[in-house]
RNA sequence: GGUUCCGUGGCCGAGUGGCUAGGCUGAGCUCUGCAAAAGCUCCUACAGCGGUUCGAAUCCGCUCGGAACCUCCA
């Protein structure tokens, strides 16, 4: 039996807010579609936890027999920062800032962008389309929204009728939305604004002379609306109908309000059945983006040079630390969190190493009960991933069995407690879940192996001490080795471990 | 102002009607030549007030505090 029907998933779905078993429409196949970064420049951490979180959905969906395709975009042409024609364009802004092509900006954010997807271990997706490249499929979307009444066009511009649309469908379920409310808000924001009503949007945006980045179009040279790229990608390459949406919080309106419009203003259906927000990372309780400055870049992040750090996190560590919240709450982010966070990531990646090179000797298991315990705590990880993708819950469950591996190491029980079977899928799941399903991988650089050849030949020559009983030489390698941050430990059966800060 | 969410032990953070989450920290015990590591135990918490219930951190109401969205943002 395929494991997804073993541990059927369920998803909180942001459409409804409720939580339902993920039924895919075809299954073994899943479309998953997630919003990517608009490369005008660096991503953030913030950024990150969302690409983390749906890397998860990913890897996890996959891990248990599905075939995903997964699609996540790059915005790589301007928006106006608001629909009434003044607002700025983020990427035209950055090129001329630093006299360059959009397309050059666009570039060197987009290589930032995967390198930063590479350290922390985040999968690339299926496919990664960018707007650019889908200008015509984006033309074609828009005619067809014209054609069907749902849109108008003024001076050059194209704007999605959000009353026209609401004669026939609804808008704002998925973000609660009620329009009358919405109008109350932007009244007198523009009066000799295009659009006919102020919860229109632009689908597409007829620009000024000496806008760099444009498109012809039949409505003269323009950019696409910002929300319509997604809707076009996610259909062109999941089909009209796919299984899952997701990305930040702060998308939900009105980028996803006027995507799933935008679908059904063009197809008639509204093309995702389950959508999935991840929520904000914070900091001191306050939602972390660029434009209130209190961003973390990730090279901050492994310096430690940032105001509110005392020194430099890993990649894993940061990763492992987002990890510990399911995605759907606020995190806090700070120094204390991630000293904690790295001291287990530790802990969890000491006990990996130790049963990679563990072995069943063969037979039958002694302790019949610890054996039962070891086979709830395989299955209690594809629960608690099934469960929402509740990473948390499960990183509880891998300590658990950490607390088992260790046992086995240090003594305190035998891997003959457990059956050879037994051990062997304990064996599986535990390392396939921190390294297949959560992408927490050991951090080692080329000039570790070197020092790995000297630190083990002083531990033959302490072992050779500690036989001799010369104390006063062991210890003095121990002690220098700790000065210089080595940790040795001394096993039970004479075996040396050690790590390293 | 409108909509929505949150408030958990020293810290971070799961849980959402009865059963020990977990990580980090602190204390103790075991193991050890001594340490370290590891295992075990303990510090047993749910903003406040009221209600529903045999039973509430969990449901309902009010109060206080914080946040997000309504403008670009993951």
């Amino acid at each position: 039996m395929e494991l997804y029907k073993k541990y059927p998933v369920k998803i909180t779905n942001s459409l409804g807010g409720k939580k339902e078993e993920f039924k895919p429409i075809k299954p073994p196949f899943v479309g998953l579609y997630s919003c990517g970064p608009t490369v005008y420049n660096e991503v953030h951490l913030g950024n990150l936890r969302t690409f983390t979180a749906f890397d998860i959905v990913y890897r996890y969906l996959t891990f248990i027999g599905y075939k995903v395709r997964y699609v996540r975009n790059i915005t790589d042409a301007g928006h106006l920062t608001n629909d009434a024609g003044q607002g700025v364009d983020r990427i035209e802004e950055r090129a001329k800032l630093e006299q360059l092509e959009p397309m050059e900006v666009v570039q060197k954010y987009t290589v930032g962008f995967h390198e930063v997807c590479r350290i922390f271990n985040i999968i690339p997706p299926s496919i990664e389309p960018t707007a650019t490249g889908h200008i015509v499929e984006q033309i074609e979307m828009v005619k067809q929204i014209i054609a069907n009444g749902f849109a108008y066009e003024k001076n050059g511009s194209v704007y999605f009728d959000v009353r026209k649309f609401m004669e026939k469908h609804e808008y704002g379920v998925l973000s609660g939305r009620n329009i009358d409310e919405l109008m109350e808000g932007s009244r007198e924001l523009n009066r000799q604004d295009e659009k006919k009503n102020p919860v229109d949007f632009a689908i597409w945006k007829g620009v000024s002379e000496n806008h760099i980045q444009r498109w012809p179009s039949p409505w003269g040279e323009g950019i696409p609306g910002w929300h319509l790229e997604c809707s076009v990608m996610g259909t062109k390459y999941l089909g009209k109908e796919f299984d899952i949406h997701g990305g930040g919080m702060d998308l939900k309106f009105p980028h996803h309000e006027c995507e799933m419009a935008q679908n059904i203003g063009a197809y008639g259906t509204p093309a995702v059945k389950y959508w999935m927000h991840s929520n904000m990372l914070t900091v001191n309780g306050q939602k972390m983006s660029k434009s209130l400055g209190n961003s973390f870049l990730p090279r901050e992040l492994f310096t430690g040079n940032h105001p509110l750090l005392e020194r430099g996190f890993t990649p894993m560590t940061v990763r492992f630390f987002m990890l510990q919240s399911h995605y759907a709450s606020t995190l806090d982010f700070s120094n204390e969190a991630l000293v904690a966070a790295e001291k287990g990531f530790k802990k969890l990646m000491q006990a990996c190493a130790t049963i990679k090179n563990m072995e069943h000797p063969g037979g039958k298991a002694e302790n019949p009960e610890l054996d039962k315990t070891i086979l709830e705590l395989n299955s209690e990880c594809f629960i608690t991933m099934s469960d929402d993708f509740n990473t948390a819950k499960t990183l509880a469950v891998l300590f658990e069995m950490v607390n088992r591996i260790n046992d086995f190491k240090s003594g305190n029980s035998s891997v003959k407690s457990i059956s050879e079977s037994n051990f062997k899928e304990f064996k599986e799941t535990f390392l396939g879940f921190v390294k297949d399903v959560l992408g927490l991988q050991e951090e080692t650089s080329q000039s570790d192996n070197l020092v790995k050849g000297v630190i083990e030949l002083l531990i033959e020559l302490r072992k050779k001490a500690r036989t001799d009983k010369n104390f006063a030489l062991s210890d003095r390698i121990r002690d220098d080795l700790k000065a210089l941050g080595v940790q040795l430990k001394d096993g039970k059966d004479g075996d040396i471990d050690f790590t390293i800060d």
